[in-house]
DNA sequence: TGGGTGACCATAG
DNA sequence: ACTATGGCCACCC
């Protein structure tokens, strides 16, 4: 029996978002108490690339609306192009309408 | 077992 | 306005 991580944590946060909408690390660490580990929330997505997890975890960018964690993708451009494919506008690595999509846990979960 | 590490964020200078 | 830095803590050798 595998013991309840906060990065299990993070990966329900991460299924909740919505199709089409983004969340940042930061709001994920913030609604699990953390805000200032968010580095780690970043770190729980990367561990998710080696296994077979169905997550979105394309919707989870930085604070400023920047695709950061695009390398760490199979392709750098996968992120982008799944985004887009959602109506998420994005235009040099960064999400144009970021207010518009802007999925904030804390405040849309309770 | 312990130390290094990391897809970040807020603050101080 | 921009750069530097400290914090935080689960995971992996």
């Amino acid at each position: 029996m595998k013991k309840y991580t906060f990065y299990d944590n993070v990966f329900d946060v991460v299924r909740l978002i919505p199709e089409g909408r983004v969340t940042t690390y930061g709001s994920i660490a913030k609604y699990l108490g953390m805000m200032k580990s968010a580095r780690m929330v970043g770190w729980a997505l990367n561990s998710t690339i080696n296994k077979n997890l169905e997550l979105p975890v394309h919707r989870v960018i930085n604070r400023n609306g920047i695709l950061t964690g695009k390398n760490h993708f199979s392709s750098p451009f996968k992120m982008k192009k799944l985004l887009e494919k959602e109506g998420v506008v994005i235009q040099n690595d960064q999400v144009i309408n970021f207010n518009e999509v802007y999925w904030d846990p804390t405040q849309e979960l309770l």
